[in-house]
DNA sequence: CTAAAATGTGTAACCGGTTACATGTGGTAA
DNA sequence: TTACCACATGTAACCGGTTACACATTTTAG
């Protein structure tokens, strides 16, 4: 239980550290036979160099971090196992951070890029509008943007990259396929409205709806908030958790589908709250998919296995954690390159969930 | 961009970096307005102290890890998610490893907690027999397992914790269930045999099958192994992922129920097999419940709008997440622990997926 | 009023590595 | 033979904090 220091592999081995340490970096020189005898003694002791004089020594802590609002959705695990993978085989090392949508959270863990626990950090943070994450970026910590864009920061010298599905074509497609099966009056269920992403999912939903020639009607999208947003914080429902997230979505569906009983398909955007809408959808007594079409987002194992078979739109969520991974550790290790932006597509998985209106 | 430290709020504030460093401590005596000033200075300029620097000299890095095989388990995600909220509110941060099954990881991420990167560990490590992980046991660092069990250190003195649930009541309470709808001829489904849980999780099949007068036959239970055992490699399924175990499953689900054409009821032992049994059964044309009663393990928000709605022993994930947290950061804290073992009880929800026998 | 205790602050030794620089070999090309 | 370079290793200055200890100044207690 003693801890061994490079110090006593350097006096069992009659070198200096410095040549020990050359030795377990694999830097400058180092006699072979020397090496094997160095290597032999930390072999033999169970030597292990301490990671906190490594980073603190070096600059850089091969660790860097991941911030998401929550794990209940397949997606983000796909993406979270993605990521980890990708980062093992880097030599980087994954800390997990999720925030169950509170962003005082989310604040507090992206500080640690700044306090040098972390060489740079992964994210869909959801106050990617918030003062603190530009400075993040402002200030040249490598960052990647999960789903998420960021303006004014064009053409100025960062280290950012962004990882997007391409969210308008995924309500594109859950939109067209609905309207090209006869629906006129099709719902969505989606979440926080502040968020930066939702122009873009209601684009896609705006331009399928124009495309079929059918009109746009605010009152077909029934926002459930997630998080809580400064603003408009009184009007917003601000569930702490999964829990309250799936009350909250199946009381809103409820009401939702009560008050428009002439909505013939719905398309719900978070796989968080799948659950709700589903229980909501029996709780008013309509069934999938005779008394209502619906779309979900994300697949996942059982969606196949469920009452009935659920169509979705699939997000390449394995590739994005991946690319994310890539990207972020590029942007560490090499100090300045353009910011990327790569942007994946998704599928449209046809199950048995929707019908031909009427 | 360029750094801030101690020495510059020092210098800035005029006094020395002691009386910054116990401001931010909040360590030893400041004098009130001193420590205004210095706060101000931090405020001012942006300043967080260098994390890698306070690891180094307090020897502790206020982060654990966690070591699972996989986020593919609602169970696990629900774990997660608590012990990473729980280890927030005692101030720690999580790194998180998933393994995929393969030994070799699981033992380099354990290094970890030697390396000092870590100051423990939460884990339901496969080769919690292997020496590695007695060898970390026995060095005395603050490790919690989950769902494991270790022999051969009662009585020593060690930094050691555990959180089960109660894998024999757990199988007991599935089989039981079955047995009183009057199935006789019931699967179970598991996974790698040579875990150490494998012997409780019969241990309550049998326990039950006894109980109702029922013969247990080997034949009735059926491995699909996750993890490679170096001593029966060659005999086992080596899936590398949850694509290859979903594969193995379906495959191992198919011959199975075509040779038992007599077996009326299955038990799944672990949620990650569900969607490729599921499928097998599909495939062999049998149906839930009326060719085939279902149980599984682990509840999840989708189990009530499954077709037929599914039956399963529900863990209390949540709760052996913060429990074994809790546990962690206390061995963490108090050196000389006694182990602890906290012991937690599944309870079956009934759904539709089983009917009367025959 | 004086001794002891509490308060406040600086100095400097650490924590355990990394790495720039100096120094010293031996081999090889001119 | 001389000059230069690749190879090999040690010395010591960092990296940026924490904290034991020393010293000074107040308070408080008796």
């Amino acid at each position: 239980m003693t801890k061994i220091t490079a110090r006593q592999i350097a006096a069992q081995t009659g070198v200096s550290i410095a040549t020990v340490s050359r030795t377990i970096n694999n830097n400058g020189y180092v006699h072979a036979d020397v090496r094997a005898r160095i290597e032999a003694a930390m072999r033999d002791l169970g030597y292990l160099p301490n990671q906190a004089a490594r980073n603190l020594a070096t600059g850089r802590t091969r660790t860097v971090g991941l911030v998401l609002q929550t794990l209940h959705s397949p997606a983000f695990v796909d993406m979270t196992e993605a990521i980890q993978m990708t980062l093992r085989e880097k030599g980087y090392f994954l800390l997990m951070c999720n925030t169950q949508f509170n962003q005082q959270i989310e604040t507090d863990y992206l500080r640690l890029v700044q306090s040098g626990m972390l060489d740079g950090m992964i994210t869909n943070a959801i106050n990617d509008t918030a003062t603190e994450m530009r400075q993040l970026v402002q200030q040249n910590y490598p960052i990647v943007f999960i789903n998420r864009s960021l303006t004014g920061i064009e053409g100025q010298p960062t280290r950012t990259g962004f990882v997007q599905m391409d969210l308008q074509h995924a309500t594109f497609l859950a939109t067209d396929y609905l309207a090209g099966l006869g629906h006129r009056r099709i719902g969505v269920m989606t979440g926080d409205m502040q968020l930066s992403t939702q122009q873009r999912r209601l684009g896609g939903y705006r331009e399928a709806l124009q495309a079929r020639g059918l009109e746009f009607d605010p009152l077909l999208v029934r926002a459930v908030a997630v998080n809580r947003h400064e603003a408009t914080e009184e009007e917003q429902l601000t569930p702490k958790n999964a829990n309250a997230l799936h009350e909250a979505t199946v009381q809103a569906t409820g009401e939702f589908l009560t008050a428009m009983p002439d909505v013939s398909a719905l398309i719900v955007i978070y796989h968080t709250m799948l659950s709700g809408v589903l229980q909501a959808i029996r709780q008013v007594g309509r069934r999938v998919p005779d008394d209502l079409s619906l779309v979900a987002f994300s697949d996942f194992p059982m969606a196949p296995f469920l009452d009935p078979p659920l169509t979705v739109v699939a997000q390449p969520s394995t590739e994005m954690g991946h690319k994310a991974a890539e990207m972020l550790v590029a942007l560490i290790e090499q100090p300045s390159q353009p910011a990327q932006h790569v942007l994946l597509r998704p599928e449209l998985i046809v199950r048995q969930s929707c019908k031909l209106y009427p």
